[in-house]
DNA sequence: ACATATTCGTTTGTGCACAAACAAGATAGG
DNA sequence: CCTATCTTGTTTGTGCACAAACGAATATGT
């Protein structure tokens, strides 16, 4: 099956729009899902990292997440002064620190397991749209990712 | 075949976070290419509207690029500063304008004809994949989209 | 040991996304 | 009319993304 190139750049346009537009229609999802916990979408995905495995030091969180260091670093303050999470020094390297959750962002995590089943909810979407999406990602991720 | 609800939310996470990730780096990509043109990739949007079809009033480009007002307003000031569009008066209703290219923002399109060719080819994706993932995002925007 | 280079996080500046409050023009009901 | 409501774009404030310049600590090479 030919296709002319004007095909290919108007595909081009689609897809790159569609990315953006979907990602920020997502995002804005769990905005009121997020907001009684008082986290913001990408301070969610460094508690979830952090919940999953503590400590981190802040160069693993930042490559975890695809994060710019320039991004974390406030972000990082932000949840310290929300009392979510804390530094640590690392023995033997005084440029870097460890990052744990505190008491209450322990508990935080309680309040967090109900997040991904009302995203999903509000979705709606049957499970293998979402699988075959999770993979066409993930190729996209792989053919653009500057990390090698 | 049963799936766990673990791996619901498992999957949930992937593909938000994968979303996010992806819709970053194609922009990235796209930012060396915008570069000599003097665009950021919202901001070529905007002219890609304009060259389609125009005039175009202030609220149909906010409607159509899926862009709040608030993120419009001062992103058309940088293009006039740019000297790349201009508005003008929309006859009876002094509460709206309309965008139109200037001569120079015409004479951009030619240079504009080379990035989607040079997108598509740092992506490097076959073309399957892409139209298989469109029409995924296609899926998410209409589940998430806010307008109706 | 010492000079050089590299790693690591921070700071500054620009632009985008979004909420909330706002202001001015248009519209509808009485 | 003329007042209340709705539309439309702007402004302000917060947070995120990223580039560039920076400073401090570590690693490397000789």
């Amino acid at each position: 099956m030919t296709q002319s190139t004007e095909d290919l750049l108007e595909l081009d346009q689609q897809v790159c729009f569609a990315l953006a537009v979907a990602s920020r229609n997502v995002i804005a999802l769990y905005r009121p899902i997020l907001e009684p916990l008082g986290l913001t979408h990408p301070q969610y995905l460094v508690m979830l990292a952090l919940w999953g495995k503590a400590p981190l030091r802040f160069g693993e969180v930042a490559e975890l997440l695809r994060l710019d260091p320039a991004t974390l670093s406030p972000l990082v303050k932000r949840l310290e002064q929300s009392g979510l999470i804390e530094r640590h020094p690392v023995e033997g390297d005084e440029r870097t620190f460890e990052l744990v959750p505190t008491e209450s962002g322990r508990a935080l995590r309680e309040q967090a397991l109900g997040v991904p089943p009302a995203v999903i909810e509000q979705l709606g979407m049957p499970i293998d749209r979402l699988v075959a999406l999770r993979d066409e990602l993930t190729a996209v991720i792989d053919a653009t990712d500057p990390v090698k």
